[in-house]
DNA sequence: ATTTTACTACGAAATATTTCGTAAATTAAC
DNA sequence: GTTAATTTACGAAATATTTCGTAGTAAAAT
């Protein structure tokens, strides 16, 4: 699965706040950057059309919520990164990150041990 | 700098390569997928317009080569995926990263060589 | 010199994505 | 019950991206 940019808004919203309204949305959409209402309810019935949102029509105002879940496209969008932009290297991809970043003691630790359990399954 | 799906096709083509013609070019992309000549070629008049590449006009054939560096590139597009996916946090991509990747010893050893980089410069 | 080949220029078509306007329907307010 | 407010439906416009067809031009081959 590959949102487009729009669709990845709408779905961190979802993702965050759990099933919403319209309305809802797209005032946390607003939060960032002007958009319409309609525009907003255009997208999530596309999305809906789609398969990318679950839609709860019972009450007049529809409550809609995702239909995947956000580890799954995460995960998508990182291995389609690598391939495109790092030509299947993913510790390119890894060097990269790391290279522009400042990480506290704590999250140095965390990775230090996501790399002690990836040795251990060799 | 945000270059579309076809354009990274390309520029990975003259990153890899070097300067080369859009017949060049073009071979290398039908290597992947069908794509016709002209198709690449309106492709790479237009990322010239943009400024995305330089064209050497001297000889008949046209030289294009990129105007942006591949590290360039790959920065501002981790940048843009952990605003975008993950929320501002780099470590999230880092472990997503981590989680569907089987690196060998050698590259183990490099991460871990990066990461106490990091850790000095605290 | 004529024909063939390869390339660029140009415009437009096709597709995908995003945004908007208007009408119809339902609920809430008065 | 009428009016006002909110929501969905629908269609279309606007924009961005990708693909293609044709014509003109220069070089190469014969």
């Amino acid at each position: 699965m590959k949102p487009t940019s729009s669709e990845l808004n709408i779905l961190t919203v979802l993702w965050t706040d759990g099933p919403s309204t319209v309305r809802h949305v797209n005032d946390q959409l607003n939060k960032q950057r002007r958009v319409g209402y309609t525009n907003t309810l255009k997208m999530m019935q596309l999305m809906h059309e789609k398969g990318l949102l679950i839609r709860d029509e019972s009450s007049r105002s529809h409550v809609y919520s995702s239909a995947i879940e956000p580890e799954s496209v995460k995960r998508d969008m990182v291995t389609q990164m690598v391939d495109s932009v790092f030509e299947g290297s993913t510790s390119d991809l890894l060097m990269h990150a790391l290279g522009n970043y400042k990480p506290s003691k704590d999250e140095i630790e965390e990775i230090r041990k996501m790399i002690d359990r990836l040795e251990e399954n060799e």
